[in-house]
DNA sequence: TGTCATAACTTAATCGTTTTCGTAGTTTCA
DNA sequence: TGAAACTACGAAAACGATTAAGTTATGACA
C-alpha cells in the first residue's frame, strides 16, 4: 500500500531518491540509505512490479505453456517433475512462473502469443504440447525468448530427453537377458514418438532382432485404456512378444492390468517395460524395468537456458540439449 | 508492442476514446469504435496488464502458495489434482495463476505476504502447507483476500475434504468385511490428522472395535520409508492387526512392499487402505481400497469461492465448506 | 584564489492505461 | 425559438516506479 512517494515525504527527500536508495544506487550517502530502508521497513513498503514493469519492461514473470492429448493438466507425472526442477531454478534468479491460459473454448480468449504479451512475460517455456498447432508456432515465431522442452525447432533453444540413447539402452538390455520377440507399443506421433521408433527398429536391426509388422502398435502416452486393448490384441497373436515395450510407465499400467487379467504373471510369463521412471512405479510391485527420464535436469538447464536467454541475448547460444536418462533394472522383464 | 497511443495516432481520435472504444463503453460511436477496433488488429495490439494494473489496482492474478513436508512441489499427486482443476476454473473468469516463491534458502528473498503484495495478487489460495509458519499466518491474517485448502481459519474462507466422514465410512467398510484388529499409521500432527484419527477413535468405539495404543502409529504423509518401518513393527507385534490403514495412497507403497517382502500377500494374509485415491492407484495391483477425495470439487469450489470473495467482497459468505469423499472398495481388503 | 572533480541529491519525463470532468455540436420538445 | 438533454469525443491527471540530466555544496589541488 506504502509507496515511494509516501516514503519520500516522511523522510523529507525526493522520490527518486527513494527509490535509489533502495535499489542501492551508489550515489545516495550512507546514513540516508539507512534513515528510508528503516523508514521504509516501518511503512511496511513493498514494491510495486507492475509499476516497475512498466517502466523497465522487464516483468521477471515466464509463461509456462503445457498441454498433452490426455488433457492430464498438472497432473501430468513428467511433466509436473519437470515443471518442479524449472519453477525451483528459476525462482533462484527471481522469476515466477504463470500458466499461459490453455483452456480453448473462452469466447473472447487470447491466443497463446497474445496472453503473453498481455502479461509481458520475459520468456517463455513450453512443453508436451502439439508443437503443429498454429498458435504454438506462432508463439515460438515471435520476439519472446523461448525454450522449448521434447521438441526442437531450428532457430530456438530446446532440452530434449535421450530418446534414442533411451530406447536403445532400454532394447540393449531386455535384449542381454535373452528376449527376441520384442513388442513395442508407442505413443501417438510425434518427434518423441518418431525418435524413440527410428530408434528402436535401428538397434533391433544392430542387435539383429527381428520386428515383425504386427509387434509395433499404436497407442498413446498415458492412456491406459488404449495399452489395455492392444496388449490384448499382442497376446492373441498366433506367436505373441515375450516382451512388450510401453508408451510410458503410466500407460504400461493398462497393459499389466490386461496381462494379470489372463491369470499371467509378470515377469514370469512376460516381460513387460516403461518410460520415463515415474516416482510411483518406484514404489510398486513388480518393480518396472523402464527408462528414467532426468525430469530434475531437464527442468533446471530448460531455466538456466531461458534466463539467459533473457538476460544476456547476445552471448546465448542458440543451441539444442540433450539429456540423457538411464534405464532403470525392476523385476518386470525376465531373464531367459 | 503497440500501444494506446499509436493506435490514437493513426486513427486522429485521443487516447481516452480508444481506451473507451477498446474497452467497448457506450459513450463512443459504433462506426468510430469499428475503425478503432480495425487498426488495433491491424498492428497486433495488445493490452498492457501491468499499465493496467497500476491504474486499477486489479492484476487478475492469483497466488498459489503450497508446501508440502515431503517437498513434493508440484509433483504431489493429490495437491496437483486439486491445483489443476483450481487453475481450470480462475481461467474462466479470466484469472491467471502464479506460484507464491517458497524456497526458503535465498538470501534476500520476500515474505509470503510481501511476494504477494509486490506481485499484487487479487487473492491466494494456501493449500497443504505449515500453517503454524509464521509467515503463513502473517499472509493469512493480512487484507489479501485468501482460501485456504484442508485447514481452516475463524474468519477465512477455507475448504476441506471430509476427513471424519472418509475416515468413518473407511472404517466401517473395513469392519463390515469382518475385520476388527486394526491399525492406523497416521501422518503427522496436523488439522487433517487431527479429525481423522479422532474419527477413527469415535469410529472404533460405535463398532466396538477395540484399539490398542500400539496399533496407532505416527509416520508421515506421501512418506514411503517411514510406512515401510511403522509397518514392520506393527508386523512384529505379538498380536498383529489384519488391516492397517495408512496415511494416504502412496504411502501405503511402502507398506505394501514391506508386507511383500516378508513374503505375505494381500488381501489374503493382511489387509490395507489408504487415502486419497490419487490415479496410480486405480490402475494397480491389488487396487487399493481407500476414501477418494473429490479434487475436481475442492479445487472448483476454493476457485468459485476466491473468485466470489475478489469479486463481490461484501456479499460473499465466510465459511467452512467440506467436500466430502468417498470410499473406493478396491481389493486390499479381504473378507474375513 | 580560482578551477575542477566529486558526492549527494532533485527535477522532470516517461512507461501504457483508465477515468473523471469537460465541451462542442446536435436533437428534442414545449 | 430557446432551453434542456443527448451524443461523441478530448484534456488531463493519476497509478508507482525508474533514470537521464541537471544542480548544489564540499573538498582538492595547483
Amino acid at each position: 500500500m506504502a509507496s515511494l512517494k509516501d516514503i519520500s515525504k516522511i523522510c523529507g527527500v525526493s522520490v527518486a531518491t527513494v527509490s535509489k536508495a533502495l535499489n542501492n544506487h551508489t550515489d545516495i550517502g550512507e546514513e540516508t540509505k539507512e534513515y528510508i530502508r528503516k523508514v521504509a521497513k516501518e511503512l511496511g513498503y513493498s514494491p510495486n512490479s507492475s509499476a516497475r514493469a512498466l517502466k523497465t519492461r522487464r516483468t521477471y514473470g515466464i509463461g509456462v505453456l503445457f498441454v498433452d492429448e490426455a488433457m492430464s493438466g498438472l497432473t501430468h507425472d513428467y511433466f509436473s517433475a519437470v515443471l518442479d526442477s524449472f519453477k525451483r531454478t528459476v525462482e533462484k534468479f527471481g522469476y515466477d512462473i504463470t500458466f499461459i491460459n490453455c483452456c480453448k473454448e473462452r469466447e473472447n480468449r487470447m491466443s497463446y502469443l497474445e496472453h503473453s504479451r498481455y502479461r509481458g512475460f520475459d520468456g517463455v517455456v513450453l512443453a508436451c504440447i502439439d508443437f503443429h498447432d498454429p498458435e504454438v508456432i506462432e508463439l515460438v515465431q515471435s520476439d519472446i525468448p523461448v525454450v522449448t522442452i521434447d521438441h526442437l525447432f531450428n532457430d530456438r533453444i530446446g532440452v530434449v530427453s535421450d530418446n534414442v540413447g533411451g530406447i536403445r539402452g532400454l532394447l540393449e538390455y531386455i535384449h542381454s537377458c535373452g528376449h527376441s520377440r520384442i513388442a513395442y507399443i508407442h505413443g501417438a506421433p510425434s518427434a518423441v514418438t518418431t525418435n524413440r521408433l527410428s530408434s528402436f527398429y535401428q538397434t533391433a536391426e544392430r542387435l539383429g532382432v527381428e520386428v515383425p509388422d504386427e509387434y509395433i502398435r499404436e497407442a498413446a502416452y498415458r492412456d491406459t485404456h488404449k495399452t489395455y486393448q492392444v496388449t490384448n490384441e499382442l497376446l492373441d497373436l498366433p506367436d505373441p512378444p515375450t516382451c512388450i515395450l510401453y508408451p510410458d510407465d503410466f500407460a504400461a499400467f493398462g497393459g499389466i492390468n490386461a496381462i494379470r487379467e489372463r491369470g499371467l504373471h509378470i515377469p514370469a510369463d512376460i516381460s513387460v517395460a516403461g518410460y520415463d521412471g515415474i516416482r510411483t512405479a518406484r514404489h510398486l510391485e513388480p518393480k518396472l524395468t523402464t527408462v528414467r527420464q532426468d525430469t530434475e535436469q531437464i527442468g533446471c538447464v530448460a531455466a538456466r537456458q531461458l534466463v539467459s536467454l533473457i538476460e544476456r541475448p547476445k552471448s546465448t547460444l542458440i543451441e539444442h540439449i540433450t539429456i540423457s536418462g538411464r534405464v532403470v533394472e525392476g523385476r518386470s522383464v525376465a531373464r531367459i
